[in-house]
DNA sequence: ATGTGGCAGATTGTATACAATCTATTCGGT
DNA sequence: ACCGAATAGATTGTATACAATCTGCCACAT
């Protein structure tokens, strides 16, 4: 449980939450929290706490936290307050067996409605990072950011709106888990599992490019099975 | 927008809306609400009117419908407050296609799990409703809770619990689409679909009960994209 | 007729007050 | 010393008051 928060974005200093915009800022906020690592799966969310860190009442926290009760990131115990919904290894395999339905599903969908352009510009990128076995924390950045791209890219073009947004809801739990997978494996100074993830989405992409579906499928649902392993093993079992 | 509501649950009644519970409590009434088609797709959600049927003040109403927005079933904008999310038929085939991925992969953990006793009872079940061409009414009741058993069993038993809660989160979606269309069904006293559905579930008990995996994936899957077809068709397409 | 401005009522969003509940610690009895 | 009841402080949950915003309508000028 955090208590000066230096890296709380205070409501005043983007200057727009205005009236109506404060529950949606609160979510963010906490989302953004809990991704960097601030608050952990177990952690107590007191709401007197978030509100006075953001500067805010409590009413809009406590819709803030029920929101994201629904979206199943925070536990909402009847007069327990809300808690960070803590994954168990067993729970991260499950999660990623959804996960690996829906964006097969995905791909499947948007063979032939990406623009050729991006394929290839991704494409190259990926192979670059292949070969390149550089220094580390710049490293991760960008194998990170080119990560969320494709997966994005994908859901973006796979001609299912509902699926994007199912995607996009899911990938808040996804990205949480990879990061800390990250920070696991640059602690170890294991950069094998960068390479080997970047020729996995090499993989995909080439199928994507080559317009071969049940290639891409395949490939994607190799991809996460994999990351699916390192997600949990990196996993701390026990808050 | 429904003024005099007759069907409310006011909360004396069921006298076990204690400290606590209040916000879980609007929660069921509203979704219940949606799902008997007392609101409908696009439909403003009223605060006010809400607390006031319900016999709660505004705030657990607002947080209600705070986490029904983080379900995907309520829409909420900024100083425009809540409307009932409206599904378009392209929508709808949309969920359907998540739907199918999900409660196939459902499926297929499912494969032996099962306790054989509840399947064969099933089985006959669906048996007789192929058979049977008896009265509307009645029948399209026991057809919608024996389509409810299959799904929630195989749900229940698919060896993957988060895999269980997105399902049992969607089926409220599924559902109100599915009585919908039995309404409608009804309406045009079309019985050829009761007995085609209980046929297809028939495929699919038959096939867990042999344990085929790949033959009751397949099952599902066929099951329910002929499910969508008829729910896109008898939604309206305008509010 | 048409469009513009502004007013009134309704509705939403936020803050705050207070009641219900939980938690941890103390105190007394054994 | 150990166990359980009592109690104080913290935290949650609910109601309510009020401010911000929206919506529809009417007057008025063009």
């Amino acid at each position: 449980m955090p208590k000066n928060n230096t890296i709380a974005p205070k409501r005043n200093d983007a200057c727009c939450t205005e009236h109506g915009d404060r529950r949606e800022f609160v979510v963010g906020a906490i989302l953004n929290w809990i991704v960097v690592g601030h608050y952990k799966g177990g952690d107590r969310l007191v709401a007197q706490e978030i509100a006075k860190s953001l500067d805010v009442s409590i009413t809009p926290v406590r819709e803030a936290l029920a929101e994201l009760t629904g979206i199943g990131i925070v536990d909402f115990q009847p007069n327990r307050g809300a808690t960070v919904h803590h994954f168990t290894e067993q729970e991260i395999r499950e999660v990623s067996r959804v996960r690996r339905a829906l964006e097969c599903e995905a791909v499947r969908g948007a063979i032939g409605r990406i623009p050729p352009t991006k394929l290839h510009r991704l494409h190259e990128q990926f192979s670059q990072l292949v070969l390149a076995p550089t220094k580390g924390k710049r490293m991760i950045t960008t194998a990170r950011d080119l990560d969320s791209k494709l997966h994005d890219l994908i859901a973006f073009y796979c001609g299912n709106s509902y699926l994007q947004k199912e995607l996009s809801r899911l990938s808040r739990l996804f990205r949480s888990f990879r990061d800390a997978s990250w920070v696991d494996a640059e602690a170890r100074d294991d950069r094998h599992r960068l390479s080997e993830e970047a020729q996995e989405h090499l993989l995909i992409t080439e199928a994507l490019i080559r317009k071969d579906r049940s290639a891409a499928v395949k490939a994607m649902g190799k991809h996460i099975s994999i990351s699916s392993r390192y997600w949990s093993r990196s996993h701390p079992s026990k808050s």
